[in-house]
DNA sequence: ATATCTGTAACAAGTATAGTTACAATTCCC
DNA sequence: GGGAATTGTAACTATACTTGTTACAGATAT
């Protein structure tokens, strides 16, 4: 959703765009694309506008905003779960298999966000448009 | 938690292993333990026995176990979430963003796979060894 | 036969997300 | 200045998912 949002926005250039147009497209509230872009302001990757003829608009070109940007900016977890309780410290394998799996997660976590920074919000655009050009 | 219960096995080499005694190291309930297990059994990655006496092994030498076959056995998800409900399909974003992100998702997925294959069971025994060796 | 395990169903509790309503704060335009 | 429009955010509901738990049938060794 976050990529979508983006997306509208790099479509409509300077122009500011209201929450409820973008939830029109996303197919949903406007108040749950207002909280996607509190937090996409907070990593500042748009700016907003309060008022009358108000709006968002990104806060730079499409191509210099990446995916892994945008990831970094909503996500709210990791690619696989650590166990909920902490496991037996009396364990050998217990007091151990924690920091060896928070490592891995942090190796993979380097390797999505090596991925998605290969493309930008312009190449997105791009796809987009080809698609039904 | 599924690494976790492999290593135990792993470190049990051809004795069978209780369900309980894996949930003492894993500070969780036997069954929540059993149903992982399930998982794993349809990978084929351990095999289990009922009766007394009875409990679970590997069904494959440690290093002949890669830490992404462990992945898919019991992966439910991918690594961000794509739209709950379909976006609005009369938008030229709407209607392409879709498949743009579904094929990203693919080769993210594909990116965190080969990551994970790096890993074997051998590899996490040898890993949680030197730390408290 | 009996004791011991697994496999699985059923249910309760906790947590997260999405959606919704409501409203204060802000800003433009007249 | 006053009215209309728009964001930011709080509060609440509904839904869904995960975990933990109890219960029990089926299988197996002694």
């Amino acid at each position: 959703m976050a990529v979508h949002i983006l997306t509208m926005l790099a479509r409509s250039g300077d122009e500011n765009v209201k929450s409820e147009c973008i939830a029109g497209s996303v197919n949903t509230n406007a108040v749950v694309i207002r909280r996607l872009l509190g937090q996409l302001n907070n990593a500042n990757l748009v700016v907003s506008q309060t008022g009358a003829f108000g709006g968002t608009r990104l806060a730079r070109q499409p191509e210099d905003i990446s995916l892994c940007e945008i990831y970094k900016a909503v996500c709210c977890g990791e690619v696989f779960a650590l166990h909920p309780k902490s496991p037996n410290q009396d364990c050998p394998v217990g007091k151990n298999i924690e920091a060896f799996l928070c490592n891995l997660q942090k190796e993979i976590d380097q390797s999505v966000g090596e991925k998605l920074r290969q493309y930008t919000l312009r190449d997105v655009i791009a796809k987009i448009e080809l698609a039904y050009a």
